[in-house]
DNA sequence: TAACAGCCGCGCCGATTTGCCGCATCCGCG
DNA sequence: CGCGGATGCGGCAAATCGGCGCGGCTGTTA
């Protein structure tokens, strides 16, 4: 149902039960991947989890070099960051789709809102994850039918754990700075120097 | 540009400059939007609202009766909200979409969450706006051309947000069980509760 | 150099929220 | 019919949060 998306079927094998999506026996280009995120230790710890899945994976860390490597080497699927230094992913969203309409597009973020997710989707993105998401939900949306429901959930992340990652990032974002990042994320600056100083163990 | 949802120009006089779509010369049947939203008194008012904004108004406050309605009169437009009492209102999105394809849906829903609101376009709605939302709100999602792509990015999601999205994605997929999506989610079922009464009071 | 503004860490205390118990339904299944 | 599992909810001790304010440590600026 909901059969709504233009373009939406991939030309190969695409196809399986329950619009489940499988790489067996697609070629290299059928399992292109590629990941556009600026945030550089992110995109690489992604690249590799998803070669381990059997991905044919390309990165890009721009709006401009994604959109080049759209043009050059088509990918049948795409992880793109919202929030990219210098504009935003919808851009590469759109370029993706005009080379190759089928692609199947995951939007990702740490600056989501329900508007900006409206927008993704009617861009063509198949899904918007928040960002603190594990390989495994972005597999999951890459391959996931049009089914309305997509997959059986595994073992999702923890919902603190969630949280806490989030505000881990945001915290390197702010350079470390406790009284910015209270305020960025809302959230009162003794509760997060609590947070900090039981859960910190790190450099 | 951005145009990949299917079926989406309305036939009749749809376009103006900007994307932007006008009631004027309208037949009535061109004219007519369909509300539905369990929440009577809201719905009366929109309704009142709408009319004299020009649209030919019919109000139904269950999915049976959007359903039905649906068929027997389909409307240019129309406004569904997420969650009623008898089902989801995606139900009457897909009704909506069936007998009349370039109609043009806005979802509505008492708290927003991406997961769902990703859900909603995908279904085919071309807005989804958090309650309480204004006549004014309402009228230009529905009258918007699909123009304006980027939405300016924001600021970071609160923390507490991120980890309310990650719940509510859990649960979905979880098909609402609490039970289960407190196991899976690490947090125990009365918590869980909690939040989802508190946070998600009514539709 | 003094004044000022911002950040940081921390103690304290009342208001919430949590973890966890049990209980009473209400299914679906054999 | 009983059994397992889901749900909603009352209650209670313990943990956490939200705020306030303090002193200390930078920078910047007058």
């Amino acid at each position: 149902m909901t059969d709504t998306i233009a373009a939406r079927r991939e030309a190969p094998g695409a196809a399986a039960r329950d619009g489940a999506i499988s790489l067996e026996g697609r070629s290299e280009a059928d399992r292109r991947l590629l990941i556009v995120d600026d945030d550089a230790p992110l995109c690489q710890r992604l690249a590799r989890a998803m070669e381990k899945r059997g991905f044919s994976v390309e990165t890009a860390e721009s709006v401009g070099s994604g959109v080049d490597a759209a043009q050059r080497r088509p990918p049948a699927f795409a992880v793109v960051d919202l929030r990219l230094a210098d504009g935003s992913g919808l851009e590469v969203v759109s370029a993706l789709r005009q080379a190759r309409p089928g692609v199947r597009i995951v939007m990702l973020t740490g600056y989501g809102n329900i508007a900006t997710a409206v927008a993704a989707v009617k861009a063509g993105a198949v899904d918007y994850l928040p960002k603190p998401a594990d390989a495994d939900a972005v597999e999951r949306a890459l391959l996931a039918g049009d089914s309305a429901l997509p997959p059986p959930p595994a073992d999702p992340m923890s919902a603190d754990r969630v949280r806490w990652e989030h505000i881990q990032r945001v915290f390197e974002q702010c350079e470390r700075n406790v009284s910015e990042t209270a305020r960025r994320l809302k959230m009162h600056r003794r509760t997060l120097q609590r947070m900090l100083s039981k859960h910190a163990p790190r450099s």
